[in-house]
DNA sequence: GATGAATGAGGGTTCATTCAT
DNA sequence: AATGAATGAACCCTCATTCAT
């Protein structure tokens, strides 16, 4: 019995589920500020949005700040006196994107009956998010692996979370008995994110139709997850 | 009854493999030439294996000329020589590397007896090269859905090819019944590769003692795959 | 009667009468703020003055963008944010230059009472400008019959219109009966452009005295051009 | 009573008369060599005729010794072999070019009748000369005025001694009472070959039917010059 | 808060020239 | 005589970042 995916969706906010406005307080100059106005916030978010696509489409290195700001339609002093760095403003990005998959993991966790419903529910949620928003899943993959990146202790630890949630369900499942028990929960975390988001920037790269492809794709990786690790019947 | 996998391996050599000269010649502007002389031949093999080192270390956009060419020891003047950009360098490093793959995985497919020892040797065989030469394979996952990257149509066949090989294996396992009918054998392939670039990589990371978490590794990539694809017993 | 040159002199301004600031806009990245700043434009003449007086001393080939900003006292960087290119630069150099001496010859032919009055007049204003501004004379003459040179349309187009201007006095001439008929006006106005701008650069390169030599320099244009053409009396 | 040109001309030899070897003997490393090997010849005719090609499509700076050798079919070694540089090979031609002209102006100077048949001999085979070799043309043009050219006192001393030799008829003109006293003719030399250089370019460059417009071209430059310089009649 | 002109280090690439073979 | 691999200085251009206004 699966738990209904669409539940645990958090109201809608930020990068990933495509908010509008406010959510993480970056360390940049303005947040010292207990209310930033919605002006200053809207364009920030302009800014943030604007990177995501351009960084989506060329790849962090190839995005310059000038191709931003233009795409966001401010001018260049701005994005300096919103984000430190070029650099901040993509850790922004992935660490709102990754913060709000860990917030609804932690509702999955909390509220999924059993382990393999946790499972499903995340590995099909991380699906329908990259799924629906490609331009963060491409950034994603492209830096979780990237060698040499230097991204902060921040990202690194919300990376760390975002597997331990995935592995810890494992882990439930292995004691509540449906998880084969000789599986790596570690390895098996990562395997799962690795998947997930290849097959599905795959999908996505194939040009399909993407509403018919998208259900199908996600039934091919719940039944490919499935029988990697559920206890034979 | 698996089809031991190290005799399916070609002579040693190559960027993969770890050869030392010779091979595939590029397409640069010396390529006309009948027979290099072994000397211009270890000069364009220096600036391949200088090249990967720093690629792997940095990412394609973080290493610079500069740098490859010190670490090969040779002038800047000479990889302009041998290769007609900076790019050329790189697509030869992936076009020479994933070629070697192919020619593996052809004969693993031309003479293992099922396809499931078929898919485990490839499997294996991947997951080894990787781990035994992670500069590839970082480069190999950061190029392969890096965004807005311009390798040439070669590149893109030779990613066509190799995955095609894999799925080729799933569906004769199907035809055979050792592989469950309702998987999407596209879909298979892709993760596999996925799946199994990204836990090598993470393994790696680890820092653990490479020799002896190997074996493991090897052993928990196999079952994964087995169980995913296999009929139920 | 020789209309008196100096009348037909438009306000001093621009590459070639020695302007200050200001005039064509150029289809840099900036051009298309409604008003670029005065700061702006002041260093994007800088540029161009650097730039022309380098051009003129070394051709353009062996000018460097270095050298420019050198000679123009500011960095590199600007360079590239008021043009798109050292083409680019120089093109405008010329293209200004030209444009000025289109408008001054328009100015001429409108007002000049009769053709041989215009032609003497332009030929006479030509020689001058050049006389006056080698820099730019050397410049012209390289360009003009430079082999593989790669302008814009819009190079072409001044060049075309300059000889037309010329061309046009040469067949009102002929009309008014002053200009030998069986001149090929086409022919005639190339002559006159090449013989001034070769014979005017051969002098300056005499290094005689200059204010002295440039009457007699203009005399000897003005009488040469009279003879070749005028219908014998 | 025109002399006729055709009978000025020396044997078919040199660079613009289509020579096929021999000649000037350059500073290279093997003008020591007493008779060189017609081989060794054949080669360096060949670097001058791709050399000439090359420049005259590009311009000298846009020319690159690469592209030269491998338009002469030949090695890189070889023509540092022949030449000192590529400034040497570049005045070879244009010396040699030169040279031919000045032995063709010296005969048609020492047999011609008078100096208005010797003026309209020279000016018509300057034109020919550069209407058949367009190349040759194209470069002369573009080195003669070319702002920062270092070629060699020889250089400079051919240009010298075409000019000497043009004014040399202008002022036995003068003495002879066919051309007009008032005539400066050194500025007037200068002027003759500015404007057969520019107008035979201009020529050559509208793509017209070469043959057909040659003797129209030649006529008018004969008339002009006459004109110019004549004493009315 | 916001602008856009300015900076300058450094990147990829070209090319005349040298030299061992 | 000839080859072609190798050198390295320079060149054009990019771009993250700063700062006066």
């Amino acid at each position: 019995m699966i738990v209904p995916v669409r539940e645990f969706r958090p109201g809608a906010k930020g990068i990933i589920f495509g908010s509008t406005h406010e959510q993480t307080r970056g360390r940049s100059g303005v947040a010292r500020q207990k209310a930033r106005t919605s002006k200053a916030d809207a364009t920030r978010r302009q800014l943030l949005d604007a990177a995501l696509s351009v960084i989506a489409a060329h790849g962090y290195s190839e995005a310059t700040v000038d191709r931003i700001v233009e795409e966001a339609g401010v001018s260049k002093g701005v994005a300096y006196y919103h984000f430190s760095s070029k650099a901040d403003i993509a850790e922004s990005i992935l660490v709102e994107g990754i913060g709000e998959l860990i917030t609804s993991f932690e509702t999955i966790a909390a509220e999924a009956p059993t382990a393999t419903d946790a499972l499903i529910a995340m590995v099909e949620l991380f699906a329908s998010v990259i799924f629906e928003n490609d331009a963060f899943g491409r950034f994603f993959v492209a830096e979780l692996w990237r060698p040499g990146r230097a991204w902060s202790e921040a990202m690194r630890g919300h990376e760390q979370r975002l597997l331990a949630l995935l592995q810890a369900q494992l882990e439930r499942g292995q004691r509540e008995g449906t998880v084969r028990p000789e599986i790596d929960a570690a390895f098996e975390a990562v395997a799962l994110v690795g998947m997930v988001l290849t097959t599905t920037l795959y999908y996505i790269g194939e040009g399909d139709d993407l509403a018919e492809a998208r259900s199908r794709f996600v039934e091919r990786i719940r039944d490919f997850v499935h029988h990697a690790n559920a206890v034979a019947p």
